[in-house]
This record gives structure tokens, C-alpha cells and sequence, in this order.
DNA sequence: GGAGCAGTCTTTTTT
DNA sequence: AGACTGCTCC
């Protein structure tokens, strides 16, 4: 079941209003309104539409609207319809933000541009409509990650390989690296001949045929196959090329080699390709993205008009000239010189503290500061503040202390929702409702609640399935029937094998299908034939989870996660209601990674560095600068100089993600991997020019005043620069930080507008719990209550051990057990 | 089939 | 430290 986005659906009545030119009211009503405010960079950007065209976009030098603007105004003035512009992103939410900003520009909404998407959705269209000539069907499934893996570790196991030595999830990315160089198996380099154990190409050769036997592809494989398909039928790419007349890419810097020779194929000819990026912001080498790729396009497209967008609308002077600092430190840069018109605002502010927590401890309260307005700032929403870390597992600081002192947050990225365990597992039931022959579905979930059923019941299934050729939930109803599985796993398999057929009857509405195809049966067809009453699918999806005995499996579950997984379960169904039908909604599944909830109280935001690209926030908050977090020291092992300048333009993503406030900070112990550190501060902190940088001193309220003293760690941040020397030596001076103490003593309360709100629900809150009460806290499980002190509970958790929590993050232990589903 | 234990690994992430 | 995996033993 193709689970990502895919836009096959909307194809041609779709496409024939996006081929129809526009109306001449149109054209005659609109003069060029889209060209209103442009800087005369962004107007040639826009203007230059015949021949390649590399626009090289700074960050914040608004790319977003001249790339916009110059498709609005390639369908304005009549130079090419909808249909006949292929514009490509990375991810969805670029795609659906560009299409909504070219329908505000044109002030009407644009009729379908049909190719506007990611490469993934566009290569997905492509690919159905020749599945054939890659040996497919045009119904292929998308597998996910997860379900590679589990093909992958099939296929080692079958070669008879140690699966512990040489794990699936390595040659999945192996492979993966393959697929972005755009090597098909016959074609990977002698150089390559060792990986794996020197069996990495022969298991590479037997995926790809297994994933054809499935009618399957991976998403490495819907860029590999249309470019092996346009390389081996010049006619078709022909017809293409002539289709789409201008090209349009985003993030050109991320693009792999696959992505790089599929634009290629499709631009050459007429070249009316333009590429929009920024080498200085290329950050994902490590997935395969070859900045190369933009280094090179002047070579690759001769003649190319190279337009450089340098004023930036978004940062202060201060935040630019320190970003410039830092990224001049690369070399082989095509170079770019930032500049505002704009004031120079506060210089970039660095502080040095005793250790992780403290760090936490001091952004935590300078967030509270800030949105209360201190140091003659206005006050700052927590809504427009983020802290931005290079690794995920920085934010755990961040969440207990934000979680402790009641200041609200939100994390953006993590697993996605749909990555989760108990979305896929409910999605493997669903996938097995709409195509009973997903086998890769059916093994996830054959057994998931416990059935009784495991691996010895699981080959039987398998044995019976493949001696008489059909599916697995095949497989399974004849092991039933025939009595081939004994036992107590008999009859829950029998039950669920039933389940799935009842499940699917209900889904058709009554009727049995016909054939291949059948699926999509005529809603008329069903009233007069037989007047069954349809159940919504959503309704179908309760009861399928229901019935499995899935939501009770997370039911009867007491670890801390479970009542999370129930409401992420609630969740999924009611994203069942934006869609027709279940297929519907498995096509479209993608879409609902980023359903981000908000407008809710106002929340700081916590994310990893390579998560902001693309995002401003008035304040922004750079902790963990400390050499071998960052820069990481994986990545400078693993790619030495190449990983050192990744790691430094993430450093420059990061500056210039702020608008008006920047505030790095270091800290000179640090737990890592469950062993105190000392750390050096990052060098990047000496790469930042002097004279945009202010030295704060930390207020010490919890410090360690003792801490000059001989051997501590931070006598060894002394020794580093300047910057590192006032940083290190201010945290031994703490005395003004007295008075902000004082005035947080007197005034708890923080946050005006809701202020009242707060109380009232506190007030709720602490009547509601006393001391043995039992508890149960979102992120730390059940706990005993030891203590209370005005809204601050003191707490024995069973897991997470003691902690002092705000009485608004508890609910009442009873209340959490009946999650209702 | 499942509980419990030992050994391993630990950056970033979209589609 | 903590999560995850695979293995042993019941």
C-alpha cells in the first residue's frame, strides 16, 4: 500500500484546467503585481526566464517569493501554462507552501500545476504511469523504512549470513547510498565490491528483484527508476522534455546524484532550468545531498545566468556579520556577502556555564526573562523563541527543566507520527483491509497483540502461503481450515483471519469483489443492487482496532507510554475525516506528519538545528557549543574537513535562523553517554567575529562559586580564546544576578495574558492531589505524590525516580487508566 | 510464548 | 544512562 504522498489521483480532469491558458481577462486584469517590492536581484531572478539560471539565496534574502513570483509571472505573461512548468521541492510542506503563495500572487487560484511537488510525489506519478518499463505494476506499494528492513534481514538470513554481525539496518543503508548515487546493482563501482562483507552488491541485486516480485519499490527506487527509464528510452524523455518547458528547483544544494541526473536528463534540450539554493546552508552530505551539485552547475549548464540574492530582510547586522564570520571559515564557497539596511540591533549573545543543567536552568529563566522584556528588549512571545540543538538527544535537558518550572514547549521533529509503533501497526491493519495480498503488513501484524502465534506458526504460514501461491492472510485461512496450526494460536488466527475478511466486507459495503480493481466499487452500484447500509470508514477503523484487540492491547498497558500511543491512536482516526475512504487515506498518509496543533497557549520551540532550516524566530537559542557536539565529533572523524564544514554551515543555518536576538552557549561538563565530561568550548566560538559578540555573565544562582579553583574544567575553557576566557571567567562572577533573582522570587507568576487562566487551574490542581496520591505525569510515568508546596509537587516516580513537577502537568493515576478510545 | 538478562550502541532525517 | 536487541531459560 503506497502510504506517502502521492498525487496520482487528481491526474486528468486535473491537468486538462491546467492546460487550458488563461483567460485574457485574466491576463488583461493583472498587469504584473507580483513584481511589486522585488529588489533588483530578486526582479532579474524573476525576469530571466529563457536558459539556465542558478539563484544563489542567502538566508533570509526571500527566495521563497522570488521563486514564486517567477512562476506566477511565467503563467502571467502567457509563457507557459500550469501543466508545462515542473516545479520540484524536498518535502511537502515547501510544496504546499509554494502553491499557496503562487495563488496569492496571481490573486486567483491557480488551475492544478499538476507538477508541482516533491521529487518523491512527482517521481511517483511518473513511475505509475510506466510502471511497466521498469518491470512493475502500476499499483506498486511505497514500502517505509521499517519495511525494508525487514525484507533486508529476510534476505541475509536466507544467505545465510550473521545477521548480528552484519545488520539489515547497515545494508539498508548501503543500498540506500547506491539508490542516491543512481547505481543500479549491475552498476555498483568495484570500489563498493567490500561492502557488506563483500556480499553487499549480490544482496543489493536479490532486494531489487524480491521488491519487484512484491510489486514493490523503496524510495530510493522512485528516482533510480525513472532515470534508468529515461535513460533507456531517449523517445519518452523526449516527449517529457518537450512537456515540461521550464524547470524550477528548490534546495538545489540538498540534491543527491539521482535527483542531479534526472533534473539533467529532463533539462537538456531546452535548459530552461532554474535552480534556487544556497551552498553555505547544505547540511544533508550525510544523506547522500552533494553540494557539488550547485558548486557545479555553471559547468554543467554553460551559459548560466548566476544570480546572487544578498540582501537579507530577516536578521539584524550584528546576527549577520557573526553568521559571515563563522561560514568564511569554508572553503571552495561560491560566495555570497550578506547585508541588511536594516539596524544593527544586539550583538550575538555567548555564555558559558558550569554544566548541561545549569545551561538548561539559565535558558529556561532567560526565556521567562524575555517574555517578561528585560535588558531594555521589548517582550518576546515564548511563541517566537526556539532553541535549536544539533542533536535530538539535547532537548531531554531542555523538557525536564522546561517541564519542572511549568514553562510550556513544543518539540518539533522526533519520530513522526506516522513512524511510530502504534500508528504503523494500526496502519499495517488498515493496509491489510484495503489489499488482503500486503504480506509485509500481515507479518507485522499477525501477532501484534500477542496471539499466540510466533515463529514457528508464523513459517507454517509462510510454508502453506508459498506451496500454494497465494498471500499470507491466504496462507493463514488455509492453515486454519486445514488444522495445520494447533494449539492456542488455532483459534485467535482463525479469529483473525475471519476478522480481516469481516473488516473488508463491511469496507466494500457488502459486496465481495469482482476482481483486480474492484476495490474502488460504484457507490450507485451498491444502493440498488443491494441496499446495504456503507459503514464510514472511520468508523471501520475504530472497529478494526477495536476488534483486533489492538487498543486494548495499549489498554492494558501500565508503561508510562501507553496513554500517549492511545491518544496518537485517537488522533489517527480523526484524521480519517479528511478523507473519502480508507485507500484514500493511505495514499495520502503523508500528509498528516505535519498536523501540527496549534493555537494553543503560547509555546518556545525545541528542535534539532537541521529541523529550523527554512524557519526565523525573533530569539534564538544555540546551546551545546562544545567541541565534539558541536562540531560533532562523529562527523569530523567519519568525513574529516568535509564533515568540519558541514558542521559549520549548520552553525551558520542556525545564526541566521534568528531575527533579532541570538544567544550561543557552552557549557564546560557534560554528561555523554551516561559519563560526566569536561568539555571544551565549541570552535566555532572563536570564529565568531569579536565585535558582534557580548559576553554575558551568567547569574550563578545555583552555580558553584568555588569553581576557580585549580583543576576544574573550566580552567581549561580559560585557556581558549578571548571569547572563552570573559565567557568562563564571567560565570565566576555572579553577583548581578541577585537582583533578577529577587525580582523572580517576588513575581512567580510569568506569563500575563494567560496569567489568570493559570492560576485558576493551579489552584484546581493542587486541591486535587495530596501527599500518597497517586499520579500520572506525560512524560514520567506513574508516580506517588511525597510532598506539596503551593503548586509545586514533589514526586516518587516509578521510573523516572524523584522530581519536582507542576501541579498542571499531573492527572489523578485513576484518570490516566481510562483513557477513553 | 514470554520474562528477564547481557551485550551493544548511541547525529543529523525526508520521502 | 538508556534504549534496543538477541539470547537463555522457564
Amino acid at each position: 500500500m503506497n502510504r506517502f504522498d502521492d498525487d496520482i489521483g487528481e491526474s486528468d480532469a486535473f491537468e486538462a484546467a491546467a492546460s487550458r491558458p488563461l483567460s485574457a481577462r485574466a491576463m488583461a486584469a493583472r498587469p504584473t503585481p507580483y513584481l511589486d517590492g522585488l529588489n533588483p536581484e530578486q526582479r532579474r531572478a524573476v525576469e530571466t526566464l529563457d536558459g539556465p539560471v542558478l539563484m544563489l539565496a542567502g538566508a533570509g534574502t526571500g527566495k521563497t517569493r522570488a521563486l514564486t513570483a517567477r512562476i506566477a509571472h511565467l503563467l502571467l505573461s502567457g509563457t507557459a501554462r500550469p501543466n508545462e512548468i515542473l516545479a520540484v521541492t524536498f518535502t511537502n510542506k515547501a510544496a504546499r507552501e509554494m502553491k499557496t503563495r503562487v495563488a496569492n500572487l496571481m490573486g486567483q487560484p491557480v488551475e492544478g500545476m499538476p507538477w508541482l511537488g516533491t521529487f518523491h510525489a512527482i517521481c511517483v506519478k511518473l513511475l505509475r504511469r510506466h510502471a511497466e518499463l521498469a518491470g512493475l505494476k502500476s499499483n506498486f506499494t511505497i514500502l517505509d523504512t521499517d519495511d525494508q528492513v525487514r525484507l533486508m534481514k529476510q534476505l541475509i538470513n536466507a544467505a545465510e549470513i550473521d545477521e548480528k554481525r552484519w545488520p539489515a539496518r547497515q545494508l539498508a543503508g548501503i543500498i540506500d547510498g547506491w539508490k542516491n548515487r543512481a547505481l543500479t546493482p549491475d552498476k555498483v563501482p568495484a570500489a563498493d565490491a567490500g561492502a557488506f562483507n563483500r556480499r553487499g552488491p549480490e544482496l543489493y541485486a536479490h532486494y531489487q528483484s524480491r521488491l519487484r516480485d512484491l510489486n514493490a519499490v523503496d524510495f530510493g527506487d522512485l528516482l533510480l527508476h525513472m532515470v534508468t527509464i529515461f535513460q533507456a528510452h531517449p523517445d519518452l524523455l523526449g516527449q517529457y522534455q518537450r512537456w515540461f518547458r521550464y524547470i524550477l528547483v528548490d534546495e538545489y544544494q540538498d540534491t543527491n546524484v539521482a535527483q542531479y541526473l534526472w533534473l539533467r536528463l529532463l533539462a537538456q534540450g531546452h535548459s530552461n532550468i532554474c535552480v534556487v539554493g544556497d551552498d553555505d546552508q547544505s547540511i544533508y552530505g550525510w544523506r547522500g545531498a552533494e553540494v557539488g551539485n550547485i558548486l557545479r552547475f555553471e559547468k554543467d549548464f554553460p551559459g548560466a545566468q548566476v544570480i546572487r540574492l544578498e540582501q537579507n530582510y530577516r536578521s539584524t547586522g550584528h546576527i549577520l556579520a557573526a553568521a559571515s564570520g563563522v561560514i568564511a571559515g569554508n572553503k571552495g564557497r561560491l560566495g555570497k556577502t550578506l547585508w541588511t539596511d536594516g539596524e544593527d540591533g544586539h550583538k550575538v549573545r555567548l555564555i558559558g556555564h558550569w554544566d548541561g543543567d545549569e545551561e538548561a536552568r539559565w535558558v529556561g529563566e532567560e526565556i521567562e526573562a524575555m517574555a517578561r522584556g528585560t535588558r531594555g528588549m521589548d517582550p518576546v512571545s515564548p511563541d517566537h523563541m526556539a532553541i535549536l540543538v544539533r542533536a535530538s538527544h539535547q532537548m531531554r535537558a531542555f523538557e525536564d527543566r522546561f517541564l519542572t518550572i511549568g514553562l510550556p514547549y513544543r518539540v518539533i521533529g522526533g519520530p513522526r507520527f506516522y513512524e511510530r509503533l502504534e500508528i504503523r501497526d494500526a496502519m499495517a491493519y488498515f493496509r491489510l483491509v484495503v489489499s488482503p495480498d500486503d504480506d509485509l503488513a500481515f507479518e507485522r501484524v499477525v501477532n501484534t497483540p500477542k496471539r499466540g502465534l510466533g515463529d514457528k506458526a508464523q513459517q507454517s504460514i509462510q510454508k502453506i502461503a508459498r506451496a500454494n501461491g497465494v498471500s499470507l492472510v491466504d496462507g493463514a485461512r488455509l492453515a486454519v481450515e486445514t488444522g495445520l496450526i494447533g494449539g492456542k494460536g488455532a483459534k485467535e488466527l482463525r479469529s483473525f483471519v475471519h476478522g480481516l475478511a469481516r473488516w473488508r466486507d463491511l469496507m466494500l459495503g457488502g459486496l465481495r469483489p469482482v476482481g483486480p480493481g474492484a476495490d474502488l466499487i460504484d457507490d450507485d452500484l451498491i444502493e440498488e443492487d443491494r441496499p446495504v447500509r456503507k459503514i464510514s470508514h472511520i468508523e471501520l477503523a475504530e472497529k478494526i482496532l477495536d476488534e483486533s484487540g489492538y487498543t486494548a492491547m495499549w489498554q492494558n498497558d501500565k508503561t508510562p507510554e501507553a496513554p500517549g500511543r492511545l491518544e496518537n491512536l485517537k488522533e489517527l482516526v480523526k484524521a480519517l475525516e479528511g478523507f473519502e475512504n480508507l485507500q484514500g487515506f493511505l495514499e495520502h498518509v503523508s500528509l498528516i506528519m505535519d498536523n501540527e496543533q496549534d493555537g494553543e497557549d503560547p509555546k518556545v520551540t525545541l528542535m534539532t538545528l537541521h529541523a529550523a532550516k527554512g524557519l526565523e524566530f525573533p530569539a534564538v537559542f544555540l546551546p551545546g557549543w562544545e567541541d565534539g557536539l558541536f562540531p560533532s565529533q562523529r562527523a569530523m572523524d567519519e568525513e574529516g574537513v568535509k564533515g568540519l564544514e558541514e558542521e559549520r554551515r549548520l552553525a551558520y543555518v542556525g545564526i541566521t535562523r534568528a531575527e533579532r536576538v541570538c544567544t550561543v552557549s557552552f557549557a564546560g561538563n557534560r554528561r555523554v553517554y551516561g559519563q560526566w565530561q569536561s568539555q571544551m568550548p565549541s570552535r566555532f566560538i572563536d570564529e565568531l567575529p569579536e565585535d558582534h559578540v557580548e559576553v554575558l555573565t551568567p547569574s550563578g544562582l545555583h552555580g558553584h562559586s568555588g569553581m576557580g579553583a585549580s583543576a576544574s574544567p573550566m580552567a581549561g575553557m580559560m585557556a581558549g580564546s578571548d571569547l572563552h576566557a570573559q565567557a568562563a571567567r564571567a560565570d565566576v562572577y555572579n553577583s548581578p544576578g541577585w537582583r533578577r533573582l529577587q525580582t523572580n522570587q517576588t513575581r512567580p507568576g510569568l506569563r500575563q495574558p494567560s496569567e489568570a487562566r493559570h492560576m485558576t487551574i493551579d489552584a484546581e490542581a493542587i486541591s486535587a492531589f495530596a501527599i500518597d496520591d497517586r499520579v500520572f505525569h506525560q512524560k514520567f510515568g506513574y508516580g506517588t505524590v511525597t510532598s506539596v508546596e503551593g503548586d509545586k509537587l514533589g514526586i516518587a516516580f516509578d521510573k523516572a525516580g524523584e522530581k519536582h513537577v507542576v501541579a498542571r502537568f499531573l492527572v489523578s493515576a485513576d484518570a490516566a487508566d481510562d483513557v477513553p478510545f
